[in-house]
RNA sequence: GCCCCCAUGGUCUAGCGGUUAGGACGCCUGCCUUUCACGCAGGAAAUCACCGGUUCGAAUCCGGUUGGGGGUACCA
């Protein structure tokens, strides 16, 4: 088995092409990718007949986003721009056989043509010395596309155009180019996304004009954003840069980008990489449209992320926000937190000091008692021997039972004087973390600015 | 306009002629609990788009309608 994938090279890899990515990848390393169960082979192929969009730089982002994702090809990339000669050499080997013919014919031609042959008529030209380069389409019968997802769809010829299949110039056209590519790289399987599906034809035609084997084709249903329109940059993030950027882990999004479409097992919906090319089935796959949502893959974060343990965790953290040390925050955060991004906003106290947050600190230090229990806490804080977890806990639970209050009546101010702000992992943990010395001054200095000495009146 | 694809709770899906239509996310309630989460236990939520046909029996098969999507470039 030989797939390939062919992103287009607009820089951002689109969050459907890592799926179609996905998919190919999966193929290529599932247990039925060859009969002697040796993996498939994965070609990778950067699609751009006039190599305007695909700099090196949008290449380069491309082939990043692509390993990141954990996804790797054996062959490639290969640059389509690059394949002129084998294309220009098949090109006039159609207009040699008479299955292609120059054509001057315009889109206003075309339109004129079917205006006096019928909407549904194909447009047939006739061969002029000059101009586009068009396959010359049989009127009779259908080419037939046996798609593994979606099973045989007949497009019957007589309602096909003559498409053009290179410029004037001589360039090829991406439906033409792409037959050629396949062909050459002995691509067994095209698994693509379905805005293709109508294109096939096309491609299949140029195969069979030139005799040649064709592929399996598999298109793949569109993504589409919550409004039931394709994904794009208007639903949040549609590229799987911005998935980085936003706090996901790669295996979250292959998890649930593998999900988006496929049917794996009823009851089960957390896998690997490894797993899913194990379950993956391209029949399976989903003929509807998918919308994304960015609420389930977030859940599917979170429990990616509690999987990956506390030192990968750490690990992973401190290359996303560019610190270090984090070690003990990850530790005491880890079970609060969904994405990467989650965490600093939820331990930065740790490391700047508490969080300024004037209407929050009054809402809480303000309330009857609050500045009682902070004192009380801090007395209690300040004897505690040695000072970690169990110590603390007894401490200041033994406040909370002193005062007869309930437990938030202490743990809050305490919280706020620490953090400021009224989330943080949990109290005892953060204590222990911040230390003896540093706790107590924290709570002197929130002491202070709830009880100012002499206030102006 | 023409060609093509699709249709199960809000979302992703399981189902493949006989099920109380299952699961997950989200939502609600309770438990746990120091907050937020995590976890656990419940709950609300689907006339299986509509109409007709085949059948003893249809979410499942067939046709039509409607709705959504894609293609229709000397783009990819």
């Amino acid at each position: 088995m030989r797939v390939r994938f062919a992103p287009s090279p607009t820089g951002a890899l689109h969050i459907g092409g890592a799926r179609t990515a996905l998919y190919n990848w999966l193929l290529a390393h599932g247990p039925g990718s060859s009969p002697d169960g040796r993996a498939g082979t994965l070609v990778l192929r950067i699609e751009d007949t006039d190599r305007e969009r695909s700099t090196p730089e949008n290449v380069e982002q491309i082939l990043d986003a692509l390993r990141w994702l954990g996804l790797d090809w054996d062959e490639g990339p290969i640059f389509q721009s690059q394949r002129a000669e084998r294309h220009r050499e098949a090109l006039e080997q159609l207009l040699a056989d008479g299955h292609a013919y120059r054509s001057t014919a315009t889109g206003d031609d075309v339109r004129e043509y079917k205006a006096r042959h019928g909407a549904e008529r194909g447009f047939r030209g006739e061969p002029e010395s000059s101009g586009a380069v068009r396959l010359r389409v049989p009127d009779d019968g259908e080419t037939l596309v046996d798609d593994v997802i979606r099973g045989q769809t007949g497009f019957p010829n007589v309602n096909l155009d003559d498409p053009v299949i290179a410029r004037a110039d001589g360039s090829p056209l991406y439906n033409f180019a792409v037959a050629i590519d396949d062909l050459d790289a002995g691509i067994t399987h095209v698994v693509r996304g379905e805005d293709h599906l109508s294109n096939t034809p096309k491609q299949l035609l140029v195969l069979e004009a030139l005799r040649a084997d064709t592929p399996r084709y598999a298109h793949l249903p569109l993504l589409h954003g919550p409004d039931g329109r394709k994904l794009s940059k208007r639903h949040g993030a549609a590229s799987v840069q911005e998935l980085r950027e936003a706090g996901y882990l790669p295996e979250a999004v292959d998890n649930y980008i593998a999900l988006l479409g496929a049917g794996f097992a009823a009851d089960e919906e957390h896998f690997s990489l490894a797993e899913l090319a194990d379950r993956f089935r391209l029949e399976r796959v989903s003929k509807n449209p998918a919308v994304f949502d960015e609420r389930k893959l977030r859940h599917m974060n979170g429990q990616h992320l509690r999987e990956l343990g506390t030192d990968e965790l750490t690990r992973r953290l401190e290359q996303f926000t560019g610190r270090s040390g984090l070690r003990d925050a990850v530790a005491i955060s880890e079970e609060k937190i969904q994405t990467l991004a989650d965490f600093w906003p939820l331990v930065s106290f740790v490391f700047d000091g508490p969080v300024d947050d004037p209407a929050a600190f009054e809402r809480v230090l303000g309330k009857d008692g609050a500045l009682d229990a902070l004192r009380a806490a801090r007395e209690a804080l300040e004897s505690v021997e040695p000072f970690a977890l169990p110590g603390i806990e007894s401490a200041l639970r033994g406040v909370v039972e002193r005062l007869g209050a309930k437990a938030g009546q202490v743990f809050q101010p305490v919280r706020m004087a620490l953090a400021g702000q009224t989330v943080s992992p949990g109290i005892f943990e953060t204590i222990a973390v911040l230390g003896r010395e540093e706790t107590l001054a924290r709570i002197d200095q929130a002491m202070q600015r709830a009880q100012p000495v002499d206030s102006p009146s």
